[in-house]
DNA sequence: TGTCGTTTGAAATGTTTGTTTGGAACCCAG
DNA sequence: CTGGGTTCCAAACAAACATTTCAAACGACA
């Protein structure tokens, strides 16, 4: 095991800082249980064991590179929305501040402005929908204070939404937040030949807030009484 | 090999549609690559070698699995879009109609009008993020005349918007609708003890359809000088 | 310099994967 | 009843997988 005690000797850091990099490179495109510990290791050019003796197991690996690349996305969303809650008082915080202040720092996460955050966050679709039990286990440690603040935010900024209503346009935002930024795969659908900046996440963000703050802002749909309109038979084949 | 000519004999059908059940069932809450046919050999009840007999190889089976729920439901969808640009005559069709000839035929497809729909778009949440090749080709390929027909009907009705605008507020769109439907797991986390209705197909649609309609009508983010405002350095830790 | 804890390397462990095989069981036409 | 086509089953296959083992190499300290 490694010592705890005394720091590494020789290029113990590089191999785990390649390790590392690597895996989170190959995690982003290609998924978790997909990566097998030979691409990583070899992507890293380091030994096949070498996983095992630093991390302990391909899970706590995994579980590494996420923590590390989930944490300061969703500790600068909070510093953001601080920041604005201070500035305003007591008042509630516009709409769009904090829209922005969920949406932008996904985009400025990790060293390079560009491309990156948009690489992350397919980390983040991916664990969404990763079998494995650690996955989903870990993953609402993470939002569990993130989207209670921005709610307690958002029902101050709205005040004549009711909790479930808030509570599924929370989901929407969410939705198109990370489907957006993930989905580089997807995005080719909708391309048409003019279109450029997929990858300006600058870009992104400037188009992708009005469209959430309108959606937010809606005006609720009529009650339906309460849902007592009959389950519905199916109207399309 | 399975006969052409000649009907099956005995219990041949049922054991290909028994596969085909497991198959459905397990690729919905595994994924794809992470589904072994062990696995769905022992859910269905049949040999190993059955699905091999039966389909040919794995790949052949998802890709069955694959096109059988995606066809009807993009059927469902060009052909409810069908009625309402009839019924237009060559006027622009309201944009909560289109909407809703969207959304609504996910929640319809297949036999029961509950929880299959949210159950099944889990399955395109994780076909957009696998790593597989042939995953990512077969998609668009379902996917293409469904979004070609939607942006067409979708840029009459918004005519002052710009084809590059349109297009990411169509990923926005698909973002926040497969999202909603497929994170079954995910919506968890926005969830207060009061609200119930999550398996509630009709409530989604009904909330889902005001929110992406405001996002899609919403102004236009002043063009930001097309773009000259340096390259923005990041505001956030 | 010699020793000890730390790190690496190559090889082997046992498990799980998709696919293939050869024979038995079955149905129906001749 | 017999033969040919079809379906099923138990077993085996090779490949890929995560993990373990053990000896060699290394750096720091006495």
């Amino acid at each position: 095991m490694p010592s705890l005690h005394r720091a590494p000797t020789k290029g113990s850091l590089e191999t785990k800082e390649r390790i590392f990099d690597a895996a989170e490179a190959l995690f982003m495109d290609q998924g978790f249980s997909t990566t097998s510990l030979r691409a990583i290791t070899a992507k890293a050019k380091v030994n096949l064991a070498a996983v095992n003796y630093h991390f302990g197991s391909k899970e706590a690996l995994i579980r590494e590179v996420f923590d590390r690349s989930l944490g300061p996305l969703n500790g600068a969303r909070m510093a953001q929305l601080d920041r604005l809650e201070a500035a305003a008082g007591g008042n509630p915080v516009a709409i769009d501040k904090i829209v922005e202040a969920l949406v932008s720092p996904a985009l400025h996460v990790s060293h390079d402005p560009l491309k990156r955050g948009a690489v992350f966050l397919r980390l983040l679709g991916r664990a969404l929908s990763e079998p494995a039990e650690y996955m989903r286990a870990f993953l609402p440690a993470h939002y569990r204070d993130v989207v209670v603040r921005f709610r307690r935010a958002l029902s101050l900024a709205l005040p004549n939404l009711s909790e479930a209503e808030l509570t599924w346009r929370l989901h929407f935002t969410f939705g198109a937040m990370a489907y957006s930024m993930a989905g580089t795969d997807a995005v080719e659908l909708f391309t048409t030949p003019d279109d450029a900046d997929v990858d300006d996440a600058e870009a992104i963000v400037h188009r992708l807030i009005p469209f959430l703050v309108a959606g937010l802002k809606s005006p609720t749909p009529k009650s339906r009484a309460t849902r007592s309109v009959e389950p519905s038979a199916r109207k399309v084949a």
